[in-house]
DNA sequence: GCAGACGCATACAGATCTGTCTCTTTGACG
DNA sequence: CGTCAAAGAGACAGATCTGTATGCGTCTGC
């Protein structure tokens, strides 16, 4: 096999398949030396434990879903900055569609870890921080009075749509998005009173 | 002990308590007897495995949390019917700041068991299910134009906000209130638009 | 070619988990 | 008091989990 070099490549991309479709817990060591063709040492010689692999994989997230993905969504979507507030509930309606939607793995591993100690847990807490930057950013672009508080409002919009899509509501994105647009009216209009 | 005959009572009350506040795969079963003081065999001779005592917890949550607890709520704070939309969201702002706060075992049970097949899963679904029909009667109430669409909105605020409150956001039912009130304020007024 | 690192395979340790079995004790009721 | 069902206590089975140890093949750099 000419995959020598990247067997933490392969490692990685299991766990991730595997973690964000299933959740952390339910998911064994086992299983992702199994399904990724790959010893068991060979998962232990590049991750010191699961949680290490837990927090790669969460970074790992960050860049495909958080980074390559949402931004790349955003951009593809709209081109003014308020069209780029309401474009992310766009791409999540997408996302939401996908015949292998598998919710959003930040929220999954915040609930599934009550300790706000443990590191998984901050890593999840700092993902979803990271992601309420990035509407901040663009809510600020957009005009609004109170970005943070918008990002705050927008990003609680989000992740009640996520919820919503897990049980099964297809219109949750189109719903929030509605709601958005309210919000972003709110939030940018009162500037002109 | 004079406890002899509500033996199932005091393990129910204990998963309870575990089930909402850690989730379901992280509590085992030795846990629950341990923390009961109830023998293991008294818990098997009254569920019939671990699944069931999950779903009895579900059923005592829907009880004691959404009808006695949320119900008493938004009648205690509010009178008229738009008001008592309004009230979810105060109510859950005192929940939120509890200081024993432990989010929402439906949803992390949810998200927890991802199968849609698994009777887990559909259990936390329809308890969902049932607090947005209780949003949708209120908001028929309050005269909202299509009840079903604000109940699905409202609910995914409230549950972004859960998930906000979760990862340590105090204010989160306050912003989601604000967004709410503009919910609202669409969907009754257009009609006199 | 050869040393050493890397990967595969697999057995294993030790913990934990669900669920069962057995034995003893206790309490309710006739 | 005697009976019987329920509860307590704890060992146990079997599965699964994380993590380690070992032995063997293979590729790479020197």
């Amino acid at each position: 096999m000419g995959d020598r070099r990247d067997v933490r490549a392969r490692i990685l991309d299991t766990a991730y398949e595997l973690f964000c479709r299933h959740g952390i817990r339910s998911v064994g060591i086992d299983r992702i030396v199994a399904e990724s063709g790959v010893a068991k040492m060979s998962l232990y010689r590049h991750f010191a434990s699961k949680a290490d692999l837990v927090l790669a994989v969460l970074d790992l997230r960050e860049e495909r879903w958080t980074r390559d993905w949402l931004e790349a969504e955003i951009a593809r979507l709209a081109t003014t900055p308020a069209d780029r507030l309401l474009a992310i509930f766009d791409a999540f309606d997408e996302w939401f569609h996908h015949d292998d939607f598998e919710s959003c793995v930040f929220m999954r591993t915040l609930l599934e870890f009550d300790d706000s100690a443990d590191p998984i847990h901050r890593a999840a807490v700092r993902q979803l921080e990271v992601i309420r930057k990035k509407i901040e950013a663009h809510a600020e672009q957009a005009g609004a009075q109170e970005p943070e508080n918008t990002a705050y409002q927008l990003q609680g919009l989000l992740m009640g749509a996520i919820v919503s899509a897990t049980r099964g509501d297809l219109a949750a994105a189109r719903r929030a998005r509605a709601v958005a647009e309210l919000v972003i009216d709110n939030a940018t209009s009162s500037a002109a009173a």
